[in-house]
This record gives C-alpha cells, sequence and structure tokens, in this order.
DNA sequence: TTGCATCTACGAATTTATTCGTATATAATC
DNA sequence: GATTATATACGAATAAATTCGTAGATGCAA
C-alpha cells in the first residue's frame, strides 16, 4: 500500500466522501479548510494520479478523479502504522487511547463489546 | 505538543525505551533497523533539543538526551490526529480497527471493556 | 607528547513535499 | 468569430526533512 502525505489523505478523504469528482470539486472543498491555488490541486492529483492513489477518466474535458484504494484498507495500514510507531505494536493500548480521548456512538461501543467477546473466546 | 516528524519519532521511541542517552546509544539502536550515519542522528538530535522534543544534559563531554514528551501525551496527540485524519473522527471505528487488527492482552481486553462500561454511564 | 578515537558544531547537499505561474487548448458566451 | 472562462500540462520556486562531510576540541593510550 502506497503511503499518502498529509495532503494526499485530505485530497483522498474528499474523494471517498463525494465520489467521482473533478478537480475543481476537490479544489472548492480544499479551501473550505485552507486557501488553496487550483493548479496546486491540480498538480497534486496529477501525481496521486501517477503514484497510482487515484485514477482518472480523461474522456471528457475535464478529467475526473477517484480514489484507487480502499478507505478500509488505508485504514487499516495506518491504524497498524500507528500502533507500531507509537504503542509498541499494542491494539489494546491504541485502542484504550482512542475511546479515552474521542467520541463513540452507542452503537460502535456495542461493536467493540462483540468483538471482544469474540477475540477473548478465539484465545481460549 | 510539538509534532515529530517520523525520523524524530523513532529516536523518541528509543529514548523513552533506552531512558538517557548518549548519541551513539541512540545510533546504534538506530542502524539495527537501518544504517544511519552517525552525524546524521547527531544532528537530528541537536534539532530535536531546539525543538524542545528532547532535553540534554551537557555537563559531561558527551552530552546525554532525554525525551522531553511524555509517550502518553504524544499518543493521545496521534491518535487524535489519526482518528480526524482517516476516521472522520471516530473513536470507535479506530478502536474497532485496531483491536480487529492487531493483538491485544487478556488484561487490555477487560480495561477496555470496563472503559466501555464507563462511557456507557455516562451517556446516560 | 604524539597520535588515534570520539565528541560536538555546523554548513551544505540531497531528497521529498508543497505551491504556483505560465503556456496552451478547448468550450461557452456575446 | 472574438472574447472570456475554464481546463490540462509542466517547469520551477519554495519549504521541510534527511543526510553527511569536514573542522576543531577533548580524552585516552602508547
Amino acid at each position: 500500500m502506497i503511503k499518502p502525505t498529509e495532503t494526499e489523505l485530505e485530497i483522498l478523504n474528499i474523494l471517498w466522501q463525494e465520489g467521482p469528482s473533478s478537480v475543481r470539486i476537490v479544489n472548492e472543498k480544499m479551501n473550505e479548510q485552507k486557501e488553496v491555488g487550483y493548479t496546486t490541486t491540480l498538480k497534486l492529483m496529477q501525481l496521486m494520479a501517477q503514484k497510482g492513489l487515484v485514477k482518472r477518466d480523461e474522456s471528457k474535458r475535464t478529467h475526473i478523479y477517484n480514489a484507487a484504494v480502499k478507505a478500509k484498507d488505508l485504514q487499516q495500514t495506518m491504524v497498524s502504522k500507528l500502533m507500531n510507531a507509537v504503542f509498541s505494536g499494542s491494539a489494546g493500548q491504541l485502542a484504550l487511547s482512542a475511546l479515552g480521548n474521542g467520541k463513540a456512538s452507542k452503537q460502535e461501543l456495542d461493536e467493540i463489546k462483540a468483538l471482544i467477546e469474540q477475540l477473548e473466546n478465539d484465545a481460549k
């Protein structure tokens, strides 16, 4: 899995959320957070296409880009990277830190409980 | 909280693990993973000292460096960064991904369960 | 005390990431 | 059909991160 830079990740997030989009759309979304020139976004997306992070449809004048990596897969990759980088590889510690920190819905908490049950059973 | 670069993070990990150390020690540990010149490590650690990521004792000829940030604090920072960057801010999703992915001890799982109980009670 | 090892300081090259201006093509509008 | 808006391509400036060579100081061993 190719590792996106921070800015590339922002673009991927937009594409995951919006689906196939033109550079203009992406640039507009980017500008909601921080001012970025149009050609800057264009260049980034062109580079991402080269790297294989996005694919694009060039059949029309306005090219349409889409994410070439799945959100799930990238989440997985980045979680395990962080896990190794600052949690000595401990998933439990990472999970604790996450839950202690941010928001989780009732439903997610239930899912986690279910997952833990399963892990504990597997361990037997 | 100052954000360390990837390489700086490796150095912090070594310092957390080894405690106060000389550049030589850190460089040797670094080289267990990947070849790095001594002066490269030196320079990095000097820069980290400037940024306040490490502090150093210059009283002896061989300076001794130590982490100036707590592992816990940096974990917290990085978890919330990742949470926002690829999990749309959802702690639950991040926790699920972590647990589904890597290893967690029985004890950690218990802690997580306890934490969830608490979160659910607070929510009432 | 001479010379070899090891240390810090620091300038600077290299690499990687980010940003943008300009050229040029195409489409839309008047 | 001329003008204006909007597109891509691409070179290149800038910024940030990484790497290392060299100089000079200090300690240590023969």
